[in-house]
This record gives structure tokens, sequence and C-alpha cells, in this order.
RNA sequence: GGCGGGAUAGCUCAGUUGGCAGAGCAAGGGACUCAUAAGCCCUGGGUCGGGGGUUCAAUUCCCUCUCCCGCCA
């Protein structure tokens, strides 16, 4: 048995509006704290908001705020999101509280003066509209590469950490910890990585550019780089340097978890900081997958999120938790759709879990006034009885060993096979045809078996559901509604004599949506997705009895498309370098863009809406194959995608910094 | 382009030293009735992506091709 259990979620960029992955890690972490306390291990898990950087600065800057008015205010989406999810951290760090500041500066202090951080002065390139420093090999032509605009040569200096001298200390230490990067693929990548020369990590950003940040303590023209400032995080929210008794309690982190896209921060520069600061190494860091929606990843940008919030809601927050648990084989990516959600809330919760449930109460209620009968007192001897609960033991060792091995998905699925188990106990038994005989010594032990088997398992599945297990709990009679291990380990828990209670429905069934066109999966899902998402009415608490209608007909004078038609469209993204108007034509403007590196001409009927100055330095979204056409005899190279409606109309664009070239769909 | 991972029942996937192909979900049938039209029992003749090879025997080993996905360039 482990002596502690320090788990991490990564902090959250403030600026982002929260989405399924970040409440799928955090419910991760959560789910995985809860089994340790249950397990019987001390635990600290920690969670929190990264609040420096240059997003943040833009979007106080536009809404007239302080960069921490801005972050104080949008912080609170998620402290929100997870108050709502029921999730237990034990602290929630904040990269803009001073006893994060003063740790990274310390740090910083420290390492510059043992030569770990040292200054240099380079070329480069900059970009005054986008605000971005490039090296001479990032520049396309010898311009921008996102804007294709002149670039100014500028010298600059900047304070750059020695990550390259941990090099080969980083490639020993991974190979020698087979456990330390999770899972195994993951691990293959950082040493793939690894295999390249490690450069040295600039840790600066001049304040000329970027003033938003922690600066460094010995140069205040400089802040310091936004994933140094984060990282520290993992020790200063436990006590590095201002609590040394609990920064050595908990010290080294037992998980850390993040999604497979920072997966580099975490597996090299991370450990490599700690290394220079004389600290153990963590010792797991676990990159799980993506939630995708037929095939890509959820992102704001698609337009193919679905909202955690409104799921929670809507289907209600437990169910969302055991669907992010179950449903992903942990470490891979997996696929959220209302329609693979509808259909394990039905088959595990509401007809194995919720009704084994109501059929135990109704019985007991029935045949003993609602008093938990006694067993006899050999009731294990009984062969179906032993079976039954055999099996749900063995779910508690699963268990035990899917959290340590972070495979919660088979412990989860091991709870279910139990679940199915009393099932098919009751069906053995016959507790209906036992009530007819006189002797009811039976029907008393067939009932407590069922309970009591019941018990273990929804004391196995409370990390994950704590709300309803404990309703499964107290309803059986249970006062204290914490599961712990040596309680899911032992017969006779549940007392004889207690008020079985029956507070109705568990998980009510979620009707079946109406049946779909038949077409291949991926082609529904993009469709289904699209109009589920955007059925969601956040107004409707517990909207499971009344499921929403499914999509039936298309909206007025529009046909339903088959994914194949709409893949057919070639949607990119396109930077306007040049605009200018069409002699003889009021409406039309000649538009020069970019789309990747090809430059195109496209004929746009915005004029009446946009001056050429106004376009210029946009990305927009283009039909890239459509057949060239001649518009006053000038040539059109692509169509520009605008909205419309009534007087107003306005280009579509993309929400925030992206090349063009970009694949739209 | 380099490295790595995949391609198995309608869907999601298991298949640990090669030995007659499995689970869950979905679907169909049955008996039952305590229950949320639920639970239980029965039903899966799939070229295990294509082709070659090694072997008495290959989904499982080797080669090759096609397609998909990561990471890197």
């Amino acid at each position: 048995m482990q002596n502690k259990f320090y788990v991490t979620t990564p902090i959250y960029y403030v600026n982002d509006q929260p989405h399924v992955g970040h409440a799928y890690t955090t419910v991760l972490a959560d789910v995985l704290a809860r089994y340790h306390r249950l397990l019987g291990v001390p635990t600290f898990f920690l969670t929190g908001s990264d609040e420096h950087g240059q997003k943040v600065a833009k979007a106080a800057a536009a809404a007239g705020l302080t960069p921490q008015e801005q972050a104080d205010r949008t912080v609170v989406r998620f402290q929100q999101l997870w108050t709502k999810l029921g999730i237990t951290h034990d602290d929630f760090i904040r990269t803009t509280e001073d006893r994060h500041k003063l740790v990274v500066q310390q740090i910083l202090q420290d390492l510059f003066q043992r030569g770990e951080i040292y200054r240099a002065e380079y070329d480069g390139w900059y970009c005054v509209p986008c605000e971005r420093f490039f090296t001479e090999k990032d520049l396309v032509e010898g311009a921008c590469p996102d804007c294709h605009r002149p670039v100014d040569k500028i010298k600059e200096a900047n304070y750059f950490f020695r990550m390259g001298k941990y090099q080969q200390w980083l490639l020993d230490y991974i190979q020698a910890h087979p456990k330390f990067i999770q899972p195994d693929f993951r691990r293959n990548e950082t040493l793939g990585f690894l295999r390249q020369p490690l450069n040295d990590l600039c840790i600066s950003r001049p304040k000329s550019r970027l003033a938003w940040g922690i600066e460094l303590p010995f140069d205040a023209d400089y802040v310091c780089y936004v994933w140094f400032d984060a990282l520290v995080n993992y020790i200063s929210a436990i006590g590095y340097r201002s609590d040394d008794a609990k920064f050595r309690q908990w010290w080294p982190c037992s998980a850390h978890l993040i999604g497979k896209d920072i997966l580099t921060t975490h597996t090299v520069y991370w450990p490599t900081m700690l290394q220079a600061m004389g600290l153990p190494q963590p010792e797991m860091i676990f990159a799980h997958g993506w939630w995708l929606t037929s095939g890509s990843k959820m992102s704001k940008t698609a337009g193919n999120v679905v909202n955690p919030m409104e799921m929670a809601e809507r289907y209600g927050v437990d169910a969302f938790r055991y669907f992010l648990i179950a449903e992903m084989v942990m470490g891979q990516d997996a696929s959220f759709t209302e329609e693979s959600f509808v259909r394990r809330f039905n088959a595990d919760l509401a007809n194995d879990l919720g009704n084994l449930l109501n059929r135990i109460t109704n019985m007991v209620g029935r045949y003993f006034a609602g008093r938990l009968p006694a067993p006899a007192e050999d009731a294990l001897a009984g062969a179906e009885e032993k079976t039954v609960w055999d099996t749900v033991q063995a779910a508690v060792t699963t268990l035990e060993q899917s959290v340590t091995g972070m495979r919660l998905h088979e412990g989860v699925g091991a709870a279910i096979i139990a679940v199915k188990a009393i099932n098919r106990y009751l069906e053995l038994k016959q507790p209906w045809s036992l009530a007819k005989q006189a002797d009811k010594a039976p029907l008393a032990t067939t009932l407590f078996t069922a309970a009591e088997t019941l018990r273990v398992a929804a004391g196995l599945l409370f990390p994950v559901m704590p709300e309803k297990m404990a309703v499964v709990l107290r309803s059986l009679g249970l006062a204290d509604t914490t599961p712990k291990l040596d309680e899911l380990r032992a017969w006779g828990v549940l007392q004889p004599g207690t008020a079985v209670q029956d507070f109705g429905p568990l998980f009510p069934r979620v009707e079946k949506a109406e049946a779909k066109p038949e077409t291949g999966s991926q082609k529904t899902e993009v469709r289904d997705q699209k109009s589920e998402v955007s059925q969601i009415n956040p107004a409707l608490p517990s909207a499971i009895n009344h499921p929403p209608a499914t999509i039936s007909a298309p909206p007025p004078g529009v046909a339903l498309l088959d994914y194949a038609d709409f893949a057919k469209l070639d949607l990119r993204t396109a930077k306007i370098i040049n605009a200018a108007k069409i002699e003889g034509a009021d409406k039309l403007l000649k538009l020069d863009v970019f789309v990747g590196e090809e430059r195109r001409q496209i004929v746009a009927g915005i004029a009446l809406y946009y001056t050429p100055e106004q376009l210029i330095g946009k990305t927009v979204v283009i039909v890239a194959n459509l057949k060239p056409a001649k518009i006053r005899g000038v040539e059109s190279q692509g169509m520009l995608l605008a909205a419309s409606k009534g007087e107003k109309l306005l280009l579509v664009t993309v929400d925030g910094e992206l090349s063009s070239g970009a694949r739209v769909k």
C-alpha cells in the first residue's frame, strides 16, 4: 500500500472556455483521489489556473479591465464547474497568487545564481502586427510566416535555462523508470523527441512584448515564460520553499495527469527543471487521450463541442462522471456522442444498477414490511450466495488493481459485472417464488444477500458516482455512506431490521432517440452531434424525463446532406493580404489571399460592408475547390464565406491565431 | 520523408509463449414476473485489411502491399 497519493491536473488556462477535455482530466483526478481515500491512503489533490500570458492581457484590454481583474472574472467558470461536477480538490492554485509568484522568483534567482540560467543576445525577426518573434528559418520568403508582411530585424536578449545539458541524464532516467511516463507509447514519443539534440529553453519574455507575467528577479525588463511559471505550480502549491513539512509530506508527486498535447512540457521541461533544482522526479506522468466526435478533436473552432456543464445538467453529474470514466480506455482517445452516452446510461445505470436497487427495495418492502431481513447464519455456505459474493469480492480486487494500474475503466467494468451477477443471483433464487412458501428463511437470506452485495458494488462505484451511490447506501439503511475498503471486504455490514427505503428510480431510463437513417456511423455522427449540441438547453434541469426530440425535420428549405456531400467542399482558412475595389462595380472587391503557401485572387461582393483597409490581415474562410469564374472580367479563384441577415453581413473567421491554409470542417 | 501504433462479428474492442476465433452493446427468439417494456436464458458459419513465406498447424512469427492514426521533420 502506498503511504500517500498526490495527484495533479494541469492548471487550466484561465482564458479558455471550459470544455469536456478539462472536465475529463479533473474528473479523472477526482475519481483517483476518491479511490485512494477509500483505500485509506492519505491523499492530496491539486488543480488550479494558469493566469499569465498574452491572451489574458489582450482580453483584459478589450474588456477595459486589468489583467488581474480579467483573470478574477474568468477563473470562476472553472471553479463553478468543479463544484458542479463534485470535484474534491484539496487546493486550487492560481499562478497570480503571491504564494506561487514568490516561489517562482526564488527558483529563478537560485537557478540564475548557480548558472543554470544565462543571458544570451541574438538577432531575430519581429512581426509588429502579429506581435511575434521569429528566427531566420521561420520566415517564409523573408516575410512573416503568418501574415506574409515584412518583418523587422531586431536584436534581442533573453534568458535561457540550460536544459540541453540534461539530455543524456533524462534519457537514462526515463529508460531506468519504465513507469515514469505512461502510457508506453507516450514514453516512446518522449524518447524519440530526445534522440534529437535538446536545446536550452528560453524562459523569459521582454516586457516590451509581453508584460503580463512574473517579473524576473534579476532583470526587471523581463517576465517569466509561461510554461516555466505554470509548471512550478505543482510544487509551489504544496509548500516548496515555504512549508518544508508539507512539501516533504507530498513530494514527489504520485501522478501528474495531463492531456497528450502537453506531453513535452511535462516529460522534458519539467523533469529537467526539477533536476536543476535538485528535486526528485514525480512518480508518474500520465497522458490521457482526447474525446473525439467523428474522429476530430473536440474544439471550439470545430464547432462540435459537447459542453460538460450542459451534459451534466441534462443527464446528471454522476452519470456524466460515470460515462467519462467507463467509456474511455485510459490513455486512448474515445468518442463522445450523445448516442453512446444514452446507450451506456440505459444499459449500465438504468437497467442493471438502478433497476436492481429498485427490485430489492420493492421486495423488502413487500415481503418484510420494509425491514431488512436477517440472513441464515451460514448464508455464504449456499452455492449461489458464495458465487455472487465471490464475484463481488473479485470486483473489489480488480478495482483496487485498476486504480494503481491506471486502468479505471476495467475496475468500473468489474463493478458492473458484479451488479449483473446480483441480478443473475436473484433470477436463480427467485425470491418472488420463495415468498409463496411458509418458510421465510430462504427468502430472507436471498434478499439480505442481494442487498449486501449491492452495498459492496455501490461502494465500489462511490468514487465515480458519489451522490447516486450515497442514495443507494442510504436506501439500504446505512447511515454512514462513505465506504471504506475493509467494509467492502466484510460480509454483514448491513444491519437486519433497519429500514430499507425506496427513493424512487435511481437512474430513470432515457428514452431511445428516434431511429436515424441507416448510414455509416461516422456519417451520422457528424450531423447528430451538431443537432444535439444545438439542442442542449441549459435552462432545463434534469431533463432526463423529457428527452429532447432528436433531429426529425431539416430546417425549412434545406435538404439533409450526407457527410460525403459535405466532404466534397474544401474549406480553407485564408489570409487577406490585399484588397481593392473593382472599377465599375460598387459591391465587388478584389482580394489577394494566401491559402497556405498558395496565393489566390478572389472576388467578393462585400464592398458595401467592408472597406479594403478593414480586410487586410484578416483570416477568413473560403471555399477552395470552387471552379474559377470570371466576375466583371476579373477571375475569382474561390469563394469567401460570410453570414448575412437583413442589412447585416459579417465575414466567417476563425476564433484565434491559425496559419492560413488550414482545413475547415 | 523518418520512427512508432493500428486494420478481428452491425458498433466498441479482448485475444498474454502459434493449436478448432471471444466479450460488451445493439438485434432476434424464449421462459418468468419482484422491477425502470427491466432482469434472466438461448441465438454470432465473421476471407481475423490484401498477397506471399516459415510450420504438421498462423489472427498470433517473417516479408510485402493498401488504408488509418500518433510523434518528429
